[in-house]
DNA sequence: CGCTCTATTGATAAACCTCAAATACAGTGG
DNA sequence: CCACTGTATTTGAGGTTTATCAATAGAGCG
């Protein structure tokens, strides 16, 4: 783990789009057409014919998916100069998850037939798209490990960590988690309940890890986090 | 779901190198090396540089994640024709799991070298691997809805349900599932202990849906198990 | 100010884990 | 073939974690 938290927040990876020219970004750029979402907007649903390739160009979407008794989890959050739903354009499939706007944003989409002209025309595009996905299986598997293995604070405060290096900006006494979060969105996103989320955030306020509002939180103390997250 | 179970059993997929002709195909395995795996002998650890990408000819590898205390998460089973640690080679990275042999197994590997020139060469490569990866982030994704939203013996049903699809074979009053799998084993994979996995068996062993020994299972009800892990 | 949505907190119950002990099973060597 | 050994499995008792439910408080918005 990190343990220099706090100074390499926010990188922006176009990652999709590496190793082309600026001409030929250009010209990519150009072909996909571009889209605003109000805040709480719904981008496409799981089981949706699957149609456009979405990059964020600013604000964040949230990506969930749903059982069948209609329990909710929240799979990730794609911020600025990320890619998704390439699955789905790819393997011919419909949606796989869900994707709401979780704050106001500004995406550019790519149909099918773009995408795989892309794909053909600039090959970089493809290795940088396998590059993605392996880093998101990676992640993923991270926290498949930490939800099968660690209780729930634990994974709380992995959590926060998270978000805080994926979105955290730096405020006068801390680092504040820069996507509007609930404690039920916390707790789809770690598997657990609302109630336990509060508690626990409660828990750390009075301890001064943390600083929290109505859907916003502020790490104030991240190495305490980092040290509760891994040893419990 | 898919409840048509039992017909469509076992499809190994040399997925990796569809589209090549017989004798690029030829060319791509004479590139590779051949190695041979003793049941329980490690292939790679966790951390280790990664060197090589592997090919399951016969056999399955168990890919494990462990955390800081040293508890396991079964990430999932490799079979045959089934490709492993491409991430690692191409995002010059570490292994980020531990691969074990489950049973006798027999690889084929390429080093990093030799896989970039593949990918090079064969842009269709590429191409698979992606819809690969893209395919695993899929089942990863339901897996951890499911662990999130779902108890234990819910998610049980489910994971022997997997099991059955992918390594099941027909014996006389059921289906069998081709991988020595623990009671430990199947705790690990759904995130639970081998007690609980031990009780929810036996349950369902005397409810007829399931008849099991040592290391070893068949699904005798797989629509019972369908019903269940889906309602509860 | 009233309405709605989010968060807090407490009481209670359920699910699940931990630990201990007994039993079953497979393989080995006599 | 049998006894022996090491592992896997079963089962029970008891405790912990966490979910559930209910009630209240606070924040933002028109």
């Amino acid at each position: 783990m990190d343990t220099d938290i706090g100074t390499s927040l926010q990188q922006p990876a176009l990652e999709a789009f590496n190793g082309l020219t600026p001409d030929q970004y250009a010209l990519v750029m150009q072909k996909g057409r571009v889209k605003k979402l109000q805040a709480k907007a719904y981008l496409f649903h799981q089981g949706d014919p699957a149609v456009n390739c979405f990059l964020v160009n600013q604000g964040r979407l949230k990506l969930t998916k749903l059982n069948e008794q209609g329990k909710e989890a929240i799979i990730r959050y794609v911020g600025p100069g990320e890619l998704t739903a390439a699955v789905a354009v790819l393997r011919n499939r419909t949606y796989p998850v869900t994707a709401e706007a979780a704050a106001e944003t500004n995406l550019t989409l790519w149909d099918k037939p773009a995408m795989m002209d892309l794909m053909h025309q600039y090959p970089d595009i493809t290795i940088n798209l396998l590059s993605m996905a392996l880093e998101r299986l990676d992640e993923l598997q991270q926290r498949y490990l930490e939800i099968c293995t660690e209780q729930v604070d634990q994974r709380i405060a992995r959590s926060l960590l998270r978000f805080m290096q994926r979105a955290g900006v730096k405020v006068p006494h801390g680092i504040k988690i820069d996507i509007p979060l609930s404690r039920q969105n916390i707790a789809d996103y770690t598997g657990t309940t609302l109630f336990t989320v509060s508690r626990t955030i409660s828990r750390w306020e009075k301890r001064g890890w943390v600083k929290s509002g109505r859907e916003s939180i502020i790490v104030t103390d991240p190495h305490a986090l980092v040290q509760f997250a891994e040893t419990g």
